[in-house]
DNA sequence: GCGATATTGTGAAATATTGCACATAGTTGA
DNA sequence: TCAACTATGTGCAATATTTCACAATATCGC
């Protein structure tokens, strides 16, 4: 469609891989930083950087590099994390109540302002970072009260499709779903699946290959 | 290298996917799926399905399908998930616990059959798995006696690396590492980042495009 | 001011991955 | 036995992504 969309998915990916140490850089009080030595710390090609970066403007100076500072800032505004995000969490077991204390998260503009469980014995419960576990069957008002405009899925998995349903219907535009199954989505939803399992099972095979 | 180093990654992966609809259907006791059936379970286009398998082997039948028993036991002899593996988890956070805790892994036969922490309140301290929490200076032993094959890493991020070194020296052939930051590996060491809010800026980029 | 040096931004080549389209092969029913 | 049907396995074309290689442009020392 327009221009935007033709940027790779693996690009968009990249660019929070290089805010990473580029906040280090920052603490490090290090001014100045060339491709080379960001692909190095990142572990991809140097052309690489500068081909994502340069997808969205020209941030660097020939000769010099990019000042660490700014391409944070501008990293930043491309990714939309220059700005807070309002997020619940539905399923307040191990992993939910992981991700809802996360300190990164909060740090990163991430706010998660409602967490939900079904479990009639979780209910009224207070977390460590203040929430209050609410029945489920409070989703459809937070969403909207709250204009919350993600939602993080980790409940069991045969009840995460209920629950992305009820959070699309109420409004959420972005799902992030951490039950291994695969979630039938809406047009106006995006979704992002994170699978440990996967990533193990990739480790399994080529462990596998070399014994 | 052999033929099966050009076997791509995302094959790999999507493996694994093809497994959780498989295991679904196992259990309402489907005798026969068909690539096209299989591909809108998992979202991916059914020529896909046929090419990842076909890489490994013929598993189907023409005119017919795949018989779902038989394909799940091959796509684990491939993923070598067919046997147990013996993991350990350094980093007794709120993360590593919840990992630690999950039944699925060990259904899954990943077995973690030691947990490290560097903070001395937590040492000696039991974890409902049963697993007691030892001081990282037992790392190198217990990988050693135990012969543990993977490590996790879920501790904080300015530890990540030291912890991997140490895994790695004292025998770990693959690192899961949950900490925001890159791992320099050897040779020897398969890694695999999972990295939640990579995934948080790839929505919040897209959402933000829409608004 | 100018040559030597550094490093970006980018077109074009190389490589990787996906999807199409169809020959191939098994099944079913007459 | 054979025709009609179904769905796999796969060569090849299309697309997507990465990497190369170099012109463009900035800085530095003299
Ligand atoms: N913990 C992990 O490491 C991990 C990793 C990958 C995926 N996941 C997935 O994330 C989801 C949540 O995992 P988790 O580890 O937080 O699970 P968990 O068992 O801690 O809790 C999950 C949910 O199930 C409910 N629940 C748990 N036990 C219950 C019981 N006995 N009776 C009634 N309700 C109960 C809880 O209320 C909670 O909402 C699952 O889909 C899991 O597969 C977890
Ligand atoms: N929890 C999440 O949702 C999440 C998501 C993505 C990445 N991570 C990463 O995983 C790692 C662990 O996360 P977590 O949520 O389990 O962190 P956590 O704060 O629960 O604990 C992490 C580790 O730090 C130690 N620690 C924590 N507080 C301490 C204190 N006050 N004094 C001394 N030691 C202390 C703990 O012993 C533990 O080993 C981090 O690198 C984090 O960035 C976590």
């Amino acid at each position: 469609m327009n221009k935007e969309s033709k940027i790779p998915a693996p690009s968009i990916e990249r660019l929070a891989y290089y805010s990473r140490p580029l906040e280090a850089l920052l603490d490090s009080e290090t001014p100045v930083i060339s491709s080379e030595k960001l692909a190095r710390l990142c572990g991809v090609n140097p052309a690489q950087v500068r081909k994502d970066l340069a997808y969205f403007g020209e941030f660097g100076v020939r000769g010099v590099g990019y000042d660490v500072r700014d391409l944070l800032v501008e990293i930043k505004k491309i990714l939309a994390t220059d700005r807070d995000w309002t997020l619940c969490i539905v399923g307040m077991g191990n992993l939910g109540s992981a991700i809802a204390e996360n300190e990164n998260f909060k740090k990163r503009g991430y706010k998660f302002v409602a967490a939900f469980d079904s479990d009639p014995t979780k209910i009224g419960r207070t977390l460590p970072c203040g929430l209050i576990i609410e029945p489920t069957s409070r989703i459809r008002e937070s969403v909207r009260d709250l204009k919350i405009e993600i939602g993080v899925i980790t409940t069991r998995p045969h009840e995460a499709q209920r629950f992305a349903d009820l959070l699309m219907d109420s409004g959420v535009k972005a799902i992030l779903n951490f039950a291994p199954v695969q979630i039938r989505t809406l047009e106006c939803c995006k979704i992002e699946n994170v699978d440990f399992a996967v990533k193990l099972e990739h480790l399994a095979y080529h462990i596998a290959k070399i014994l």
